[in-house]
DNA sequence: ATTGATATTATGTATGCACATAATAAATTG
DNA sequence: CAATTTATTATGTGCATACATAATATCAAT
């Protein structure tokens, strides 16, 4: 096959991981360099460049200056997930989202929240408790860490209107964070709220977004049974 | 604070973004052509587009031609997770990686499954069941259906030696497929092999691959409780 | 006014060239 | 021969230019 005038960085960036996935070139395998390529396909080295840092972020291909380009020899492929607001997520299962603010108080948290925020021991915070709901059933329940000091305006929002996920993402710009993600079994105020039995799976998201240093939200998030979280890589 | 002179583009995406974090240009708005940046920072409209275009697939703008580049109105934040095989997995903690094979047989599936990898439903398919093991302690315990006929060679493969896991990684390239992740209660048999309690809270992910249109495996892993999963956005 | 053709505009891509940078290989020096 | 310096090489980036493409705006004709 004359891979000829395949222009384009798309093409051929196509046809460069064809290559890989084919195992035309092996794993751990040096690919031929910039300049080649670019004979080969009949375009500029640039070209070749655009499409091969591509293939380079996905993880397919390891490029060091000098030594070259080789497969990955392990392609760790990577999933990404998009973290979205949960009316959207619920309005995108096709359901009327509402949502109760259960609690709203002020105090000093545990010491295990403020030493995952890195906050002084002393600092008080907004904790706010939420319960999501998708056509009127639990969805999710979430319990909320809040620091006034990153965020002061949330004091006076009105959080049974919009919910206090929805305010932070319009207010209070993050700038990264951390995610994890884990299974617990329901304990009976999670039960509770999102009416099922104590012990009952749970899926559970906790999320601590930062800007710069300074911790401004700690959420933990139960989503209700049957809950799944997917994606394709 | 003069923006002169801020040439390459990593410098420019960090103003834009600042710009953008800050609130200096809101959510929604539209923010100046690539034209009107070069001219601002000094320098090519290459560069400002190379910026704009990273800006664009982290999700903080979005553009369209001739309407021209806006802020997201709730940008979507992306976490990526890395889809690496469990032996790294386990050493990564630290930990002394094993595996034991506990199952393998040829048979039809359930039809659940067949009909999950699109396949006929009379097609056989090798299962495998896999013990994998951290400090000799259980760490995830893994059922697996794979496709012959997309892998013939896995039938002559020693898979107590590298672990199904890492056979498929190594010597069957897959194209795309799919990653579900929730929480289930263990049942017996997954208790049996975590060693944990009937109905103890498990992590799972579910994934399947392809090449093609053709289904090459799926995968249920179920993880010893405490396991958490975690990255930064 | 609605429709349709045409111009305009911002982003998207390709190219040739130049130089920067990192990593390696080769050459030189003690 | 080991250590250090100096070339060499492949990728990384920036720029000027040109043209492609998609979306919108303008204008003409019915």
């Amino acid at each position: 096959m004359s891979t000829l005038e395949n222009n384009s960085w798309q093409n051929i960036q196509g046809e460069l991981s064809r290559r890989i996935i084919m195992r035309v070139w092996q794993p751990g395998e040096q690919i031929p360099n910039e300049a080649d390529l670019a004979v080969e396909f009949g375009c500029a080295r640039t070209t070749v460049n655009r499409a091969m840092r591509e293939l380079a972020n996905a993880g397919l291909v390891e490029r060091r200056r000098k030594a070259g380009t080789r497969v990955a020899l392990n392609p760790i492929r990577k999933a990404t997930l998009e973290i979205s607001i949960t009316r959207q997520e619920v309005e995108r299962r096709g359901a009327q989202y509402s949502h109760i603010l259960l609690e709203r108080q002020i105090k000093r948290p545990p010491r295990l929240i403020s030493s995952q925020m890195k906050l002084v021991d002393k600092a008080k915070l907004l904790q706010l408790k939420t319960l999501h709901l998708a056509d009127n059933q639990p969805f999710m329940y979430e319990d909320r860490w809040v620091n006034p000091d990153a965020a002061p305006e949330i004091l006076q929002a009105d959080l049974s209107e919009i919910s206090a996920n929805e305010w932070l993402v319009q207010n209070a710009p993050f700038s990264d964070g951390d995610i994890s993600f884990f299974a617990i079994n329901a304990n009976k105020k999670e039960a509770e709220n999102l009416a099922i039995d104590e012990g009952t799976a749970i899926f559970i998201i906790e999320r601590m977004t930062k800007m710069g240093e300074t911790a401004i939200t700690l959420v933990k998030l139960a989503y209700a049974p049957g809950f799944k979280m997917h994606t394709t890589i």
